[in-house]
DNA sequence: TTTTTAATTAAGTAAATGCTTAAAATAGAC
DNA sequence: GTCTATTTTAAGCATTTACTTAATTAAAAA
């Protein structure tokens, strides 16, 4: 907790203000490190298009994924392995392919993450 | 445009399932771009973090960020930059004092996305 | 004018990111 | 058993990221 005129050198500071967001961060820092690691998971070309791909398709293995986007295997693995980390895919084997899908927890969050108008975000 | 056995060494490879998707992100390719840029920005705790506590607080100093969350005002500045260049926060000075807010054509979509349901993704 | 305040920019740095190629694991086919 | 196909993992590398401190800008106050 900070006091008026204790740490900050400067006049402007909004002690107030300060200490009730200083709380309000801590109360929801468990949720907000969550979204941000959703977001971070999804804010990278390779990622997001992989997600979208699967979404439609329900279903891609790696060497499809690799085909389609351009990238080495090695590329296309390395990153659905951090998805599947991150919640957002699960997999099956089925003989020597591996079958990358939209992990059902996470389903309804990324149907609503993808249909959002962003189009208003161009500068 | 791939034909069936033409690029590929393995056999698994789903040729329509390929071009198919191929085609599919060529026609989304700007949308999916500027959706990651925005999952990107919000992608980081420190900004996450920022744009969370001035959409609480609707307009909020360099200087009170940085007693926050406990970053320099150099670093805090920085990230507001990045913030301001994606279209996201906007500013207006006072004084010496430069307030910054959320940028009202992002601001609905903003709302969507803080109050989405993460707490599906602990794993 | 000089000093002070708020913020930005510059420079530097450690760590993280995202790809590459090469090697290793896994399991079906021969 | 060996060979082949699919994927993962290891190692390496160039780029990016996110902070730090120091220098600079801009404008109000003394």
């Amino acid at each position: 907790m900070i006091k008026s005129g204790e740490t900050c050198v400067r006049g402007c500071a909004d002690v107030n203000l300060i200490n009730r967001n200083i709380k309000s961060i801590q109360n929801h820092s468990s949720d907000l490190r969550l979204r941000a690691k959703l977001f971070n998971l999804l804010g990278n070309d390779t990622r997001l298009n992989i997600v979208y791909i699967i979404k439609n398709e329900n279903s891609v293995c790696v060497c499809d994924l690799s085909d389609i986007l351009g990238f080495s295997i090695s590329a296309i693995s390395q990153q659905l392995k951090k998805l599947k980390l991150g919640g957002i895919l699960m997999n099956r084997k089925v003989n020597q392919t591996i079958y990358y899908s939209i992990h059902p927890k996470i389903e309804s969050v990324l149907t609503d993450l993808l249909s959002l108008q962003t189009v208003k975000l161009a500068i």
